[in-house]
DNA sequence: CGCTTGCTTGGAGTGCACTCCAACTCTCTA
DNA sequence: TAGAGAGTTGGAGTGCACTCCAAGCAAGCG
C-alpha cells in the first residue's frame, strides 16, 4: 500500500548458499506461486496462509485470478523468512506487516518491534554460543575414549 | 544406570545469569519437585512430562512415592535445557537418554549426535548473525527517519 | 480432444512440546 | 490435629505453525 521499506536488492547481505532452494529469477516481475515456493523455501500452502492471516501486502492477480508475485514481494518475504528463521511468532511479523501498510507515521513502533527482536536474537547467540562450549566439552569427552579403545 | 558423563558441577560454563529462575540449593541431595522446577525453571508438569517419556534417567522416590532429585539429576537437566533452548528435538533428547542408559559402548553414537547438534547450532549462529546485519540496517533506516523529523 | 500438471478455495488435520484437569494423598506449620 | 499447600496419576486439552484435503477451474501439449 506503502512504500516498501527494504534496502533495494543486496547481494552481499545474503541468505547463505545451501540455505534458499532457488535463484531468484531475473527480468520478469509476475512470479507464480510455485515459482516463489522454490525461491524461498517455504511451500506453496505456507505462502497462501501467511497471505489468509495477513502477513502479504495484497498479491497481484492473473486475469484467471491466479497469483502473480512481485520482486518487491520476494524482497519482503526475504524479511520474513528471515525473521521466522530467527524465531520471531507469526504473529509479531503480522503485526510488523500492519505498521507497513499503516505507512510513515509507524517507523517508531517498527524501531521498538524490530529492536526487541534484535535483542532476542543477541540473547539467543549467547546462549547457542555457551552451549557449543558445552558440547565441544563433551564431544572431546567422547573422542578421547574412542581414540583410547582404538589403541588399545 | 550407568556412569553419567556430565562434567563434575563445572561453575565456568554456566547459563548467563537471569536466565535460570533459582540459585542451586547446596548441601541436600533430595531436592523436591518444585525446588527442581524452580531451579530449572521447567514447570513441574515437564519434569514429570520428561519422565514419562524416557528423558530421565530413573528419578528417586521418597517412602511415600514422591520424587526426590539428586544433584546429578540437576546435572542431567542442566544439559537437557540446554540442548531445549538450542533447539534440539525432544525424540533426539530422548534418543541420546536412552544411549547414556546402555553405558559406554554407545559413546561413539552419543558423540555422532552430539557433533550433528553442534554443526546445526554452529549454522543457527551464522543464521543469526546474518539476520542481525539486515535488522542494524533497517534499524537504522527507522532511527535516523525518527530523528530526522525531530529536528524538523 | 483428452491428459497432465498447476492453481483456486475454505476448512479440517497434524506434530510438537507442553499444559492442565480431576481426584486424590502427603507434608508442614500452628 | 486441623488446614493449607505441596505432591501423585492418566488422560485430555492447548497453542503454534504449518499441512493437507476435496472439488473444481485453468493452461500447455500431442
Amino acid at each position: 500500500m506503502t512504500v516498501m521499506d527494504s534496502p533495494p536488492t543486496e547481494p552481499s547481505v545474503c541468505l547463505e548458499p545451501g540455505r534458499q532452494r532457488g535463484r531468484r529469477p531475473e527480468g520478469r516481475d509476475r512470479f507464480t506461486i510455485s515459482e516463489v515456493a522454490a525461491y524461498t523455501g517455504l511451500s506453496a500452502h505456507t505462502l497462501r496462509w501467511y497471505e489468509r492471516i495477513g502477513l502479504m501486502p495484497h498479491v497481484d492477480r492473473s486475469h484467471t485470478g491466479q497469483r502473480r508475485y512481485t520482486s518487491r514481494d520476494l524482497d519482503w518475504l526475504d524479511l520474513v523468512g528471515r525473521l521466522r528463521l530467527t524465531g520471531m511468532p507469526v504473529a509479531d511479523m503480522v503485526r510488523y506487516a500492519e505498521l507497513v501498510r499503516q505507512g510513515e507515521e509507524t517507523f517508531a513502533e517498527r524501531e521498538r518491534l524490530l529492536s526487541a527482536h534484535r535483542d532476542d536474537v543477541r540473547r539467543r547467540i549467547a546462549e547457542l554460543r555457551s552451549t557449543l562450549d558445552v558440547l565441544d566439552y563433551k564431544i572431546e569427552i567422547y573422542s578421547d575414549a574412542r581414540r583410547a579403545s582404538e589403541r588399545a
